[in-house]
DNA sequence: CAGTGAGCGAGCTTCCGCTTGACTT
């Protein structure tokens, strides 16, 4: 018999509370939820009141035989999960499927884990908080008939396997709605003029100050022009400003915050981490890792003190609380921080004490003084134009928690470039080493990332730190969106530089639309959003998710009833699926480009059986269409009629070579060459499957022929020894097995590889 | 590894939010 046994959602948590508890207390885990509405069918009967339909799911019973055997010991038992809705219902699903009495289940929480907090909730226990409860079964009914009473729609009409839902739908509608701005946008461009002038007129090699001048010029005309002005003008320093700042540090970070910090410093997906801090956390290292909330424990707050004031002195401390300012945060945790602050680097991987210093130094950052910096504009008037040159720099008086760590920008054009100012005066003329005049381009908005999706998201309340993650890989998964890195487009632009009295021009390249790890909308994901947006607009508007959230809170607050809510939500969503399934062709996306140049049949793009085609002519009479698949990165929405036509003419035939024909094609792997039978990949970027001449194809038969006989070291028939990407190995059966060190490839026999093989088989 | 587009029909797919392993390469 145990005297009590306290309950928590995470089996981390649990060892850690059971220290503190002492040997009176067990502490065991449910991993989450433990139940959830039926898996087949929709799991609700609508016609008894929504009456939801709840079972163990199949994983789940394990954990909960465990549960069972342990309650059934202990004399008291403790529901400690976390405190909010979904941890209210763990609460209430516990108390039910261990058959606890409602009225004496003792009910506590803690937001922070240390002796006294949980010594604390264990002398104020109270009950089960049935509004909240009935709240989070109201958000789970809702996004239950939601997503399977949309996605069987879409099923019949648009493609199966396909889903919708309130979170994953309005992430796709944010990617295509931006896709569709940059389409549109149509970038301009001005002549910018950046001067460099120096103090002494005859020393060139004087102190200098790079400034910008007040106005741009429309085109190269207007800046050649402006640059033969500045050519005879005499400069003088007119005005200076000094205005003094500061910068505050960042909020600890959370769990939307940490997947930012993490893509743009450390270049790492969303996904990837949250695997690397489930470890940390795993490991004691950091506090829970999903997390809405920037609230630092009075402990952390101590030591995060302690910390700065013996690393780097009294005036870098300055201890702060940040109020959580994120749209229907429930607060359940503390913000994600290094478990001990002392520790400023830990044992593990390169990616943990990656991350781990990641956190350790943002939570530090943020309990250390601004920084008091002075911001300086120094005017430069011409005599022969009222056009301003201005120079702006910016001074750190104090560097504060500057000194330890600055938060990244998504902004990718920084192009801020700091330059010291010099001491110069007020009227102080000044003389030009060179003034450049070049064309600068507006750019589109940007394409989103994992990361700042994830932000976008939790500005609109959408989504839940737990969520993050796994809806960015669902909307992939679906097809709806790839994560993509394309290379770009060159410009050709023209710089005048005037120098000496000179002006000269130069021609110059630049790259512009690269783009590195960005969410692309696919066909597909534009084509359900678009049949979402026709026929349940309201799902996927913006604000959806924040209106039934607050129905949710008047739920949780006992004004308003649950099953009333999803009734008033339900009669007419259900009557626009059956309407939408009644009167609704099939959507495929189809667009006619134009007709055939020469036969004049139509030419249409659509979303076909299987993906995206392009189809000239139609059945109607008698005559049969061609087909050909749209390529990768080409969308049924932007593609011209030219790129159209161009897919129907591979595959070609390149003619004979050693009497059998070679065929240049573009399959599922990308453009190849078909020759005896066997495929050549074309090389990526430099081959063109239009343009491939035969020789090139020669070439690149030869070669990989040539590759492949030194890819087989010894051939004993069903055993071969073959040269891999990583050295040499045996295969056998599809199976490959690794040779021990310093083993001579050259000199294996047959026996030798048999005996590898069997000591590798050996079981681990 | 390497395109498919005749048409029909059975049986399958799907949500969001809590939590981690148990799998294979």
């Amino acid at each position: 018999m145990i005297e009590n046994l306290v309950i928590v959602e995470s089996p981390a948590k649990a060892k850690t509370i059971e220290k503190f508890l002492g040997k009176d207390f067990r502490v065991i885990s449910s991993f989450g939820h433990i139940r959830d509405l039926s898996k087949k069918n929709l799991g609700i009967d609508i016609e008894n009141d929504f009456a939801p339909d709840y079972e163990i799911p199949k994983e789940k019973t394990r954990v909960v035989s465990e549960l069972r055997k342990a309650a059934s010991e202990a004399k008291n038992i403790w529901i400690a999960s976390d405190e909010d809705r979904e941890g209210e219902a763990i609460a209430w699903h516990l108390a039910g499927v261990l058959k606890l009495d409602l009225a004496t289940t003792r009910r506590i929480v803690f937001h922070e884990i240390t002796k006294d907090a949980i010594s604390n909730a264990i002398e104020n226990p109270r009950s089960i908080d049935m509004n909240l409860v009935n709240s989070q079964q109201a958000r789970r009914i809702l996004d239950r008939l939601v997503g399977f009473e949309i996605s069987p729609v879409l099923w019949k009409k648009v493609q199966p396997s396909l889903s919708a839902g309130r979170v994953q739908s309005v992430a796709v509608r944010l990617l295509v709605e931006r896709e569709r701005e940059i389409f549109s946008f149509k970038p301009e461009s001005s002549f910018r003029i950046n001067a460099i002038f120096r103090v002494d007129e005859a020393n060139l090699e004087s102190a200098f100050l790079r400034a910008e001048a007040s106005k741009r010029f429309p085109d190269e005309k207007e800046a050649q022009k402006f640059l033969e002005l500045c050519n005879i003008s005499k400069y003088n320093v007119s005005d200076i400003t000094v205005k003094p700042g500061t910068r505050s540090p960042a909020p600890p970070f959370t769990t939307s915050t940490l997947q930012q910090e993490a893509y743009r410093k450390l270049g790492f997906s969303v996904a990837q981490t949250m695997a690397v801090a489930q470890k940390l956390y795993e490991a004691g290292k950091i506090t829970y890792m999903r997390t809405d909330s920037t609230i630092l424990s009075k402990l952390a707050l101590v030591k995060s003190r302690e910390v700065i004031i013996s690393g780097y002195g009294e005036k870098y401390s300055k201890t702060r609380q940040f109020k959580t300012k994120t749209k229907g945060a429930q607060e359940a945790h503390e913000a994600i921080r290094p478990a001990y602050p002392d520790n400023l680097t830990i044992t593990g991987n390169l990616n943990e004490k990656k991350l781990y210093e990641l956190i350790w130094k943002r939570t530090i950052a943020s309990q250390m003084a601004d920084a008091q910096v002075e911001k300086t504009t120094i005017s430069i008037e011409m005599n022969n134009s009222p056009v301003v040159f201005n120079a702006t720099g910016e001074v750190i008086k104090f560097d504060g928690f500057l000194k330890l760590y600055t938060e990244s920008s998504d902004q990718e054009n920084n192009d801020e470039e700091k330059y010291v100012i010099h001491p110069v005066k007020k009227g102080m003329p000044l003389y030009y080493n060179n003034i450049t005049a070049a064309p600068k381009f507006t750019a589109p908005p940007p394409r989103y990332t994992e990361a700042s999706l994830v932000k976008k998201l939790e500005e609109l309340g959408i989504g839940r730190p737990s969520t993050y993650a796994p809806t960015i890989s669902t909307i992939q998964n679906r097809g709806y969106v790839s994560r993509e890195d394309r290379p770009g487009e060159k410009r050709h632009i023209k710089v005048l530089t005037l120098e000496k009295g000179k002006i000269t021009a130069i021609s110059k390249t630049e790259v512009s639309g690269k783009e590195k790890s960005k969410l692309f909308p696919q066909d597909i994901g534009m084509i359900v959003n678009d049949f979402l947006i026709e026929n349940f607009s309201e799902i996927v508007d913006y604000h959806f998710t924040a209106e039934v959230e607050e129905q949710f809170d008047e739920i949780a607050m006992g004004r308003l009833k649950w099953t009333g809510m999803l009734h008033e939500f339900y009669v007419p969503f259900h009557k626009t699926i059956e309407k939408t399934l009644e009167n609704k062709d099939r959507k495929t996306g189809v667009r006619t480009l134009g007709n055939h140049p020469e036969t004049g049949e139509p030419i249409t793009v659509r979303m076909g059986r299987f993906g995206p085609v392009a189809q000239i002519g139609n059945s109607d009479n008698g005559s049969k269409p061609r087909f050909a698949s749209l390529s990768k990165n080409q969308l049924i929405e932007t593609i011209t009629l030219e790129e159209a036509l161009n897919l129907f003419r591979l595959p070609r035939s390149l003619g004979m070579h050693e009497d059998d024909e070679m065929v240049v094609g573009i399959g599922k792997f990308g453009p190849y060459i078909r020759y005896k039978n066997k495929f050549y990949s074309l090389k990526k970027g430099t081959d063109d499957p239009y343009s491939l001449t035969v020789e090139r194809a020669i070439e690149i038969i030869n070669e990989k022929n040539e590759s492949e006989k030194k890819k087989v070291i010894k051939d004993f028939g069903d055993i071969k020894v073959l040269n891999g990407r990583y050295g040499p190995y045996i295969t056998r059966d599809k199976l490959n097995y690794r040779l021990p060190k310093g083993t001579e490839s050259e000199k294996l026999t047959k026996e030798d590889c048999i005996k590898i093989i069997e000591k590798n088989n050996k079981p681990k």
